[in-house]
DNA sequence: CCCGTTTTTGCAACCGGTTGCAAAGTGGCG
DNA sequence: CGCCACTTTGCAACCGGTTGCAAAAACGGG
């Protein structure tokens, strides 16, 4: 059925030797040897079966792509990124749902069995220890959106959360709120913990605010519609930081539909600008993530890393800056830049 | 650095072969020896290299999902749904993104390059002969979300386009609506032309129209909006009928911003009931796309056809309906059910 | 034209598994 | 206990490639 190298060698004339020199990149080929080889294989059609080499160079060209998060629109441009990225550089995204799963050796094993050249795991939820699970057993690995740490046990490539959180705190103190809430989304995201941590820092230190936080369950859209309608049933705060956009969009349909209006009733401030942010039904003021140099620094690391595996674990951090937009009330005075 | 089969043989005292054999399913192996192996092969961390053992069995349980709308969110429920399914059968989806590229040869080669079973090309614009071209290269395909046609030529699984235009003519025809549009998705995408046959179909039979139609650049937000915000320009119809869910949230905006009401001064049906079509501020009446059940089918028909690569083509199609919801005016008078 | 150097080539072993086949082992029954 | 049928096991070849090594070929200089 398939054509192999021996059948391409036997109508060149050839050993089977000289039709893998011409197919590997700086092997020793005359250029005799290399027309009679080219000429044979495009008439049988050959092209080498990048399975089999795998097995005596020790590379498949293949990356894992581990992911936890379907529900959040966020990640349909995340994918798009990762695979054109890892394309571009030759390589195959392997894509692993673990939909509710949250222990690695299952997803471990898997991408043992196909001997992956690595591991990229795209979620801003799980704990450090999952993708140290991979590094464990010796699979290059790097966490992408994953949380900060100053001496991490893998790589890391994301954005520093705790900023964020005092980021957006400074931002609602600014426009003149003085009764602030965080809306974050499930607890045990590492990602909303810090986001809350940085929040209440900074909230800390100005005695005159009124801070409150709760969570949604999940980070969607109707996971944050139900928070916000939970909270507009009880003396709701003037403004609310949200931990994701996603969250910040569920939670704005609530307030639209309780009849109050935004930002003249409520501030909403989201995080990530996704691309529905900036659609102008929504028009969301948020904090932005630069996911795509996230990715691509991602995609490089874990490239760097199956190279040279005992690389010592960094973090790549990337800055987050405000993207204004229609729901949050302008600054209430000038503010110092 | 890896754990092969013979160092479990090794250690268990046994021959590779043994290992091999208690590791595949029904093979003839004694308890005591399975007992020994596994006991080995637990205390060293084997598992068995399928790539390796794909060389002779054939079998690398890849299947390659190709698709090329990484802007619709629907895609997202789309990957979800299919890399659940194929994990579920023990299957591994090795994505492939087409960004803007028609020409399936390179995606052909790379698929055939990493032996996958088989490949679904999940995407409603590419034209029947990409999945052919896969076909013609001897990998099994299927089609979703692919055009019908009752002699294909590669397995379709989907909807009859065509009937949903008839469906969605009839319903703005029922409601009253006398001067018609739809706006479609790009003009080569085979959905968008079969939805404005059907669409056009109906309309013919009815002399009373007005009808007519144009097309918007992609399935997306930005899209939809646009193309809106130019029909609004200049005499625009009572009710459209968009080619997809993402185009009318995009046209719904630009309504909506002109200052009309919905579906107060412009009727607006979608197409799909995508997740956001039930946000409570989307709200949208569309008809609804049966995708977990297209998706089952797909890969349920992909994995029957690596088993039988000569079954004959066949065109799965599943019905739709309407999903009432608050962009179109309710009925003028009593429709037969 | 000869000889030393460099390039090209084929052989054969190997990567990590699977599998047909024949030999060895096991069990049942008379 | 002996015979037969059935199960289990190991050997060796194979899947489709790569690569170290030594032999062969090509090249360059005198």
């Amino acid at each position: 059925m398939a054509v192999t190298l021996k059948d391409v060698a036997e109508r060149a004339g050839v050993s089977r030797s000289a039709v893998s020199r011409t197919f590997t990149e700086g092997a020793s080929v005359s250029d005799k040897t290399r027309r009679k080889v080219e000429k044979a294989a495009d008439e049988l059609g050959y092209s080498p079966n990048a399975l089999a080499s795998s097995l005596t160079t020790g590379r498949t060209k293949l990356i894992g792509l581990v992911s936890n998060n379907f529900h959040n629109p966020i990640f349909l441009e995340v994918f798009d990124l990762f695979t054109r990225g890892l394309q571009d550089r030759g390589l195959r995204p392997l894509l692993v749902n673990l939909s509710h799963e949250v222990d690695p050796a299952n997803s471990v094993r898997m991408l043992r069995q196909y001997s992956v050249d690595g591991v990229i795991v795209a979620s801003s939820t799980l704990p450090p220890s999952f993708a140290k699970a991979f590094r464990d057993a010796g699979v290059p690995v790097v966490h992408s959106f994953g949380r900060r740490a100053s001496m991490p046990e893998v790589h890391v490539v994301g954005i520093d959360n705790q900023e964020c959180g005092r980021m957006a705190a400074q931002t609602l103190i600014d426009r003149g709120y003085t009764r602030v809430s965080f809306l974050g989304g499930p607890e045990r995201a590492t990602s909303t913990q810090d986001r809350l941590i940085g929040f209440m820092d900074v909230m800390q230190g100005n005695p005159g605010m009124t801070v409150s936080h709760s969570f949604a369950s999940e980070y969607s859209f109707d996971a944050g519609r139900a928070e916000m309608i939970r909270l507009l049933t009880s003396d709701p705060a003037e403004a609310y930081f949200c931990g994701d956009d996603v969250l910040s969009i569920g939670a704005l349909s609530a307030v639209k539909d309780a009849g109050l209006s935004v930002p003249g009733d409520i501030g909403i401030i989201g995080l990530n600008d996704m691309e529905m942010a900036g659609w102008e039904n929504i028009n969301l003021t948020t904090i932005r993530q630069p996911i795509g140099e996230i990715i691509n620094s991602s995609i490089e690391l874990v490239v760097a890393t199956v190279d040279k595996p005992d690389r010592t674990p960094e973090a790549r951090l990337f800055p987050c800056r405000i993207v204004e937009r229609g729901t949050l009330r302008p600054p209430a005075y000038p503010v110092s830049p």
